[in-house]
DNA sequence: TTTTGTTATTTGTTATAACATAATTTTTGA
DNA sequence: TCAAAAATTATGTTATAACAAATAACAAAA
């Protein structure tokens, strides 16, 4: 084969109607646009994204299956509702698999992979300061996943992505808040002196602070909010 | 309402035919009645468990989805094929959640789980003498999960469950190796006596030790079948 | 007004057919 | 004999229709 040939990005196989119409929900859902409690139908779904039932209906089932979405008795499917017993369990979970993510992409980052993570930060304060939590939220998990990714572990990453989209429907109910995330920018500043310093423990105890601190502000704005 | 009506059971809502489908692969996975890598069409199980492509479909997808099969980017699905990076990857994630299981297990355990888990290592321990290794990978599956079950975190379970049913293929590689889950024997005893003094750290760490050996065995087994 | 039974509507379930692509086999020509 | 091409088969994808169950809306009775 040529050079020329070889050299060429291979043209993005057309993903399938299903695959389509996940990827839209993930996106939707861990941009907090929907509301928690809020029910999916399959034909609600598939009329908004002009498919037939059967891609909305393997989308939703698939989210469902992953533990994106709660998918109760009767078949329907909502956005996941958190109680604090839920996301108490929730925490000691992400504390579990996103401290070993973190100690292994420790070993492993690189010089560029961090100081991208920086960028990325630099922008997550600049969004906090002009109060646009719509691009926080964005840049908090492209922050964290950067990182995250690191560990080279493809079966660990999809049960971390599957725990913060449980969480996605509630960023819009606890990011209003700005006073109470002035702690979550001095979590980060600790994540990234860690990285710089590559020590793997630190790291780990940084992200954990990070999550409980979050952890703690969602419980606090459910059960005001209730 | 009337006494005789509460006195009632629930009718059991006739489960779809996609879930049944599901189940029946499942316990399939989990018997290890499939070899590692092999494919599963969607015609062959629909045809097989005489249902249309829709629910066949649907199962493996699911499954899919939660990690149980290996889905490829065509859309094929496949039995896991595992090499040492994988089970490595899958050890390190399962220290963490049955570690967290087992922990908060030995916090909340009853007397009666605590002696049908010495019940059903008893029997265990008979199909281990009688060579009996079909009986031993279900009571074993029986004797985790049973404390597993303990935790009260449903959420950590079913990501134990997707655990375990990615190394569901190798059982029958590993199994009949006798000599070698001798020690298995003794880690249970272990962790029996952990339970038994409600130390929840010896527990986790007992429990630990069963993985990354059951793991160890499973890489050697891999590396001299090839 | 509250309850209860009936009807209508919504929504999930499943089989089927048509289609497109990937894999395999067969055929053909050098 | 071998490799390329063509045909065939296998397999995944999707829309649709018919069905069943759950839910909501409504009307009649207590």
């Amino acid at each position: 084969m040529s050079n020329a040939l070889k050299s060429l990005e291979p043209v993005g196989r057309s993903e399938t109607l299903g695959r389509r119409v996940q990827d839209q929900l993930r996106a939707a859902i861990m941009a907090g646009r929907f509301s928690p409690g809020e029910k999916l139908t399959i034909r609600a779904v598939a009329s908004a994204l002009d498919v037939s039932l059967t891609p909305a209906r393997e989308a939703l089932y698939n989210l469902a299956a992953t533990g994106a979405l709660d998918m109760r008795s009767n078949g329907s499917v909502y956005i996941h509702e958190l109680t604090k017993d839920r996301i108490d369990e929730l925490t000691c979970i992400r504390v579990e698999l996103e401290g070993l993510a973190a100690r292994e992409a420790a070993k492993r980052i690189s010089d560029k992979n961090i100081s991208d993570a920086e960028k990325i930060n630099d922008q997550l304060i600049k969004a906090h300061n002009k109060h646009d939590y719509h691009a926080l939220i964005d840049l908090n998990w492209q922050f964290h996943f950067l990182i995250y990714q690191e560990c080279q572990m493809p079966m660990l990453l999809r049960m971390i992505e599957s725990c913060w989209l449980m969480t996605g429907s509630y960023l819009n109910v606890i990011y209003p808040d700005f006073g109470k995330i002035d702690h979550g920018l001095d979590n980060h500043a600790a994540i990234l002196d860690a990285l710089k310093a590559r020590k793997s423990k630190a790291l780990s105890k940084a992200i954990c602070i990070d999550i409980q601190f979050a952890a703690s502000a969602l419980t606090s704005a459910i059960e005001s909010n209730r």
